[in-house]
DNA sequence: CGACTAAACGGACCGCGGTCCGCTTCTATT
DNA sequence: AATAGAAGCGGACCGCGGTCCGTTTAGTCG
């Protein structure tokens, strides 16, 4: 009896027909083609599923709406990222202090947000909340709060650092205040200094921008 | 010749028309009447026009969408507590220390989202960024900040402040995390305290909920 | 007061997201 | 290999947000 492929695991909630399953890849992948070559906006449901050569009512049925789909699109392409930061070089990945794995995440973060403004717009309320990647950054946040010695409540102050690394702020900051990528992080860097308290051991940085 | 209604004064950028006026108001009140008496979801665009007795043409025209029609209703709702912050009683209003200010501050804005929840959700795009009662908010907490002697990127500490008390991320932790308003804003004023630097002098207050 | 123009109006029309249901295909079982 | 029943499938259909354009009306000026 082969153990690998049969029982259900017990954690995998239904199990996927092997056609389902070859229809979700089909659909993904025409998604990402559709989404590369004419943008976000393209992707009308009927679109997708002609393009895919299925029903549309298939679309729906895998991915629960046009939000679903797209949270799957970003699922999909963060995964690398998060590989980046469990298992990567430092200081993204561990073998940094704690600080500075911290700024590492605040910068990458940023800029994957800004990166995949589009999708994640369109992914909408999944996109924006309770979804595997912000609950995988929060997390990881809250981990290095606690390596960095942190009283308090740490989830809360995980949530707090996230918050303004979400894209309606962050889009906010660049296209109307016209602020770069590099000045936000900064800014990020001195909130992070002062959540963790460390204000008076103030290193090489020479602080944070003041615009 | 009376100077308070003729010449354009310079500010109005276009002088609405007599009638347009009115149907705003029509239609805003019917608005108002429809979300009260059947829930957001029940101000469709044609259902609102077919009350207020006019076209539907005329919702857009007055609203550009759907978005803006709520996000005016958000906003005539609001300007009462932007009035309570600028003239009314302490703490909220002028009169306590910035630091009580602050609390206060975030303390009735976090209530504030919370019983607007599904009129902030159904004005989406515009009802997240820039329109009046954020930016009012950012002003408001930057000047507290500036009264606290804050050093540092005031503005974007600010940002940072009004970041957590977003719907997307109140409503995760209200309705996932099963968090009461008394706690999250314990865990803001917190937050609160480290971002102004005052860790030292913590007083009567006894500190922050652990959870 | 009559005429002229810009603004406002209404509702038919369009495209898209989402649902529904009768038909087809997969897979487990014997 | 045959079969039963669950899971999947497709596309017609629906309701809603948003647009368009021919018609009406408010305001202005001679």
């Amino acid at each position: 009896m082969d153990p690998s492929r049969s029982l259900p695991m017990a954690d995998e909630p239904a199990r996927e027909r092997a056609d389902a399953a070859r229809n979700r890849e089909i659909l993904l992948a025409a998604a990402a083609e559709l989404v590369e070559s004419d943008g976000v906006d393209a992707v009308t449901t009927e679109a997708l599923a002609r393009r895919a050569g299925v029903g549309k009512g298939t679309v729906f049925r895998r991915f629960e709406s046009r939000e679903g789909l797209m949270a799957a699109l970003l699922d999909r392409s963060e995964s690398e990222w998060q590989a980046a930061i469990l298992s990567g070089p430092p200081p993204l990945g561990p073998g940094a202090s704690a600080r500075d794995r911290l700024r590492a995440f605040g910068r990458s973060r940023i800029e994957l947000t800004l990166r995949h403004a589009a999708l994640i717009r369109a992914a909408g309320h999944a996109g924006t909340r309770a979804y595997a990647p912000v609950a995988f950054a929060a997390m990881h946040v809250r981990y290095l709060l606690g390596e960095l010695g942190v009283s308090g409540d740490l989830g809360y102050l995980a949530t707090a650092l996230l918050a303004p690394l979400e894209i309606p702020i962050l889009e906010q900051q660049v296209e109307v205040e016209g602020r770069s990528v590099e000045a936000i992080a900064a800014s990020w860097d001195d909130l992070v200094d002062r959540v963790i308290g460390s204000r008076s051991l103030r290193g090489s940085d020479g602080g944070a921008a003041r615009r």
